[in-house]
DNA sequence: AATTTCATCCAAAAATCATTGAATTATTTC
DNA sequence: GAAATAATTCAATGATTTTTGGATGAAATT
């Protein structure tokens, strides 16, 4: 991942309804919300919220696809995955200890019932 | 973690110079590098890299100690390590099966030879 | 084809952030 | 204790971002 693809990724999460809005999308997947849902539920007028989507699918975070009049939006669990793995990579090549203690601390998450397969 | 912490982690790292300078940190852990340092290896005055490095701290992605005349930063791995698991968090109670694909893509991370102890 | 609904685009004002010269503080050295 | 070194703070300017009223676009309904 670039650098410049990087900070414009933390950009986008740096502002309170964007962040909120990526969380209630990875909250809601995979079936993703529509547009003027994710306003009414963060209450933030459709236009402001517009602009703010738009600033994520840029950087990455959410896609969107038409769905007749309303416009779906989904998060994009991949992307999540590049700017995490981007975080790390110094860590894992000189520090290996601490991916340790990360895998240790993400244990609490089995993977026993639900094994769906996903593609985005 | 607060969603106001998050995104004040999200803003220190989305500018160019502060997200150079916290991966200039993590690779030279644990030993860290003095303000003067960071600044002369980023081509940039001192004043303007205290002034991020200001930010980056007040976020938590570094801390500091003064050592005789210069200032030590070092990264907080254990910081990074809490926003990691913020973003995952939603993800993990609905979607356990990308958290396995994350920890699979980890998996190259072997911690045989090193097996140090740290403390941030 | 007019109306309604869902959403984006435009443009302008307000707010926040980045940069840097100059001043200040803290520490060591002579 | 004066000079030198390392870093931060201050203040002012320039740049970017956020917000939102109003306009526009796209699809469904009548």
């Amino acid at each position: 991942m670039e650098i410049t693809t990087a900070t414009a990724s933390f950009a986008a999460l740096s502002q309170d309804t964007r962040l909120k809005a990526f969380r209630l999308l990875v909250s809601h997947e995979p079936e993703g919300l529509p547009a003027g849902e994710i306003a009414r539920q963060l209450f933030v007028p459709h236009n402001t919220m517009s602009a703010h989507l738009a600033v994520l699918a840029r950087a990455g975070w959410v896609v969107s696809q038409r769905q007749s009049r309303q416009i779906i939006y989904r998060a994009s669990l991949s992307h999540m995955d590049s700017v995490i793995q981007f975080l790390l990579q110094d860590c894992c090549a000189g520090h290996p200890e601490l991916c340790a203690s990360f895998i240790d601390s993400l244990s609490g998450c089995r993977v026993s019932e639900s094994a769906e397969q996903d593609n985005h």
